[in-house]
DNA sequence: ACCTCGTATAAGAATTGACTTATATAAGTG
DNA sequence: CACTTATATAAGTCAATTCTTATACGAGGT
């Protein structure tokens, strides 16, 4: 399973939380889960055995109980994937001003042509920097 | 759809990956897509869409065309939620968890080949996603 | 040994998601 | 207008995911 696939699941996600707080037991985190989500205790063991087989969290045995703790390793690939796209963000709100005077006039130009389209019940039309005056 | 849930496909990765480059028409992500992944151009234009719905890209008309680029606003989340689990690579892990964790991660690689540092995102075949259990 | 607690697994039902083919609609072209 | 191109939607199928209930199993206590 794909470290986006298993963040996909609010559950897991919820979990990763937890733990990010620090280690803790099946038991605990069950609890927690079981309270907020209202899912059945297998339910929440089945999203920590995703967690556990694609890497997201170590375990230790201390006695009967199993210790969860967060590994890194997948959102760090997460977070790698993410690097691409850094810019975009940094780019909008910081170095608008180069980015913008220079090619945006001519861009807004060719968007303005734009005319009535196909029948987009969702409107897709979203204009991506409308406000560079 | 969360935005997780998104990334969570492969294709949706491949075509924010090929949109970042620059805004590329419908037509011609089909033609990329359709090209490494083997699927119909109903197909997608059905991710398209979810993308679009989404939030994560923008569309504008020319024409026929729709060009599509990418909007960092949902990413910009996905990252802010992955903040919180910077500390854990980018800082020391704690003195009592270094040793411990290490010796589990490495006992754990050995049993189960986990094959978790493969940035199968860009892979442009088949879509084979689960190869780990 | 027996019982209970903590946790995991099994098996199956319900849901969701991603594809397919067929078709619709707007725009461009002769 | 008729035809083609670009793209989207509809409807149905199939597979994967996520629950559920029932059960297994190791660890500790009595």
């Amino acid at each position: 399973m794909h470290a986006f696939d298993v963040l996909g699941d609010p559950v897991r996600r919820r979990i990763l939380e937890l733990l990010a707080a620090g280690e803790q037991s099946s038991g605990e985190v069950t609890a927690t889960i079981r309270a907020e989500f209202g899912i059945s205790q297998p339910a929440v063991s089945q999203h920590l055995r995703v967690l556990r087989e694609s890497g997201f969290t170590t375990v230790r045995a201390e006695g009967a109980r199993r210790l969860y703790a967060v590994d890194a390793a997948p959102l760090k690939e997460v977070d790698a994937w993410l690097e691409r796209f850094r810019g975009f963000w940094n780019q909008r709100l910081d170095a608008l001003g180069t980015e913008l005077a220079r090619g945006k006039r001519a861009r807004r130009a060719r968007d303005q042509q734009t005319t009535t389209q196909h029948d987009q019940t969702t409107d897709p039309h979203h204009p991506t920097e409308s406000s560079d005056d």
